[in-house]
DNA sequence: ACCCAGAATGAATGAATATTCATTCTTCCG
DNA sequence: CGGAAGAATGAATATTCATTCATTCTGGGT
């Protein structure tokens, strides 16, 4: 703190020079998306504040409600990011004709669901904060609802053709789509809740499991 | 608003009427509790107010601090009450000497796990709520894991003697438990933020579908 | 070089909310 | 019956926060 001028700096000589940028509206929407979903992930969903949001995000306080309105739109436009990213990425895979083999597609399905690093923590996060809202905000339940629909329906498809292709029996594809989703979701669960004693490694072999019970000649 | 005597009321006479009760502090710290539970069901955990939960409760805005010395103990001890609760009930049936049979031990876990009416709902938007919040709050974190690995210790041990009495290889108890835990949550998920997709009934028909693939001869 | 559309800022505002505490009321014990 | 212990109340306080908007700034077009 010493200063051999003996002045006092007034403003402070920013090391980061903060020259004001403009920047086209779709760019600051997701920029402040993702500081959004960084907050949610830190400081949980009720402690998430605007001013916390756009300081993280590196921005003035004012411009999270000149592009979104209100604070309540910026949340649900976070969640109808995440709920698409996530349920985009599993379609693409289950669509996949880019992976002609079936068991390899399921491999690469789990490794969507329950694979990456620190990253999907923060998705996680963000993903149960809403869920855990949802019974209270039915505009939560249709976005999450919407998506999940569409993904549920993949994948019972995709266990039909696996189902049709080893001739199995006594499994049915309905059944068993909403025990593997729900399955995932449960150990999203564990992993966000009690990373002690689940861990990934070990979240991957309980679903792998549940397919290999399952699909026996898909599954190794 | 025609008043005859053009006298203003100026205390509404209530129809129930309001003399002050006092009642032992445990009691109302469950009362307490209890508002609170019925709160973050009905509006979410991230708009539940002081006001909200005492007017809920019948009571003063200042009788929960009293009680509590701050929202966030109320929060606290709401959601360890809730913890305790659901996993002090499958305790109960998982230690089950009134249930000799292990094969009914199984169905009244789920029937614990999977049932009851709207009681049910509520408990499961406050647990959720929280799981949502555990990323971001060690102090929830550790209260849920805390139940939690008990919980998942016994259901480990009822599996294995089942594995044993059943003589079934290519089960292990262990990673059965943790796939079952998971799927239970999973449900839970689904019968929370999608009611019109899974029903309760089709929910368990699931959960056993999955106890009936691991041990067959006990599951019907 | 100049202008201006619209992007960005942040001090100011007002509403919402947790917490306090002086006061009032109940109960029960001697 | 009297009065003390402590339970309950709710107006007042202080804080926190979303939202507004007058002002400043930027970059592309002419």
């Amino acid at each position: 703190m010493s200063d051999a001028s003996g002045v006092i700096t007034e403003e402070a000589p920013r090391a980061t020079s903060k020259r004001r940028q403009i920047r086209p509206r779709a760019e600051r929407r997701q920029q402040l998306i993702d500081a959004t979903i960084r907050c949610i992930a830190q400081r949980g969903l009720s402690k998430v504040t605007m001013q916390m949001v756009t300081s993280e995000a590196g921005l003035s306080v004012g411009i999270a409600n000149l592009h979104f309105q209100s604070k309540d739109n910026l949340l649900k436009e976070t969640l109808r990011f995440v709920a698409e990213e996530y349920h985009g990425g599993q379609i693409e895979i289950m669509e996949g004709s880019d992976i002609p083999d079936l068991g390899e597609r399921l491999d690469a399905l789990l490794d969507f669901q329950l694979g990456r690093g620190v990253t999907q923590r923060q998705k996680m996060s963000v993903w149960f904060a809403y869920y855990g809202e949802a019974g209270a905000r039915p505009v939560y339940q249709k976005i999450v609802s919407t998506v999940d629909r569409f993904a549920a329906q993949k994948l019972e498809t995709l266990f039909a053709e696996i189902i049709q292709q080893g001739g199995y029996t006594d499994v049915e594809a309905r059944e068993l789509a909403t025990g593997y989703s729900a399955l995932i979701d449960g150990l999203h669960l564990g992993l966000l809740v009690t990373p002690r004693e689940l861990t990934k490694r070990r979240a991957r072999a309980v679903a792998r499991d549940f397919l290999r019970r399952a699909f026996p000649k898909h599954v190794g």
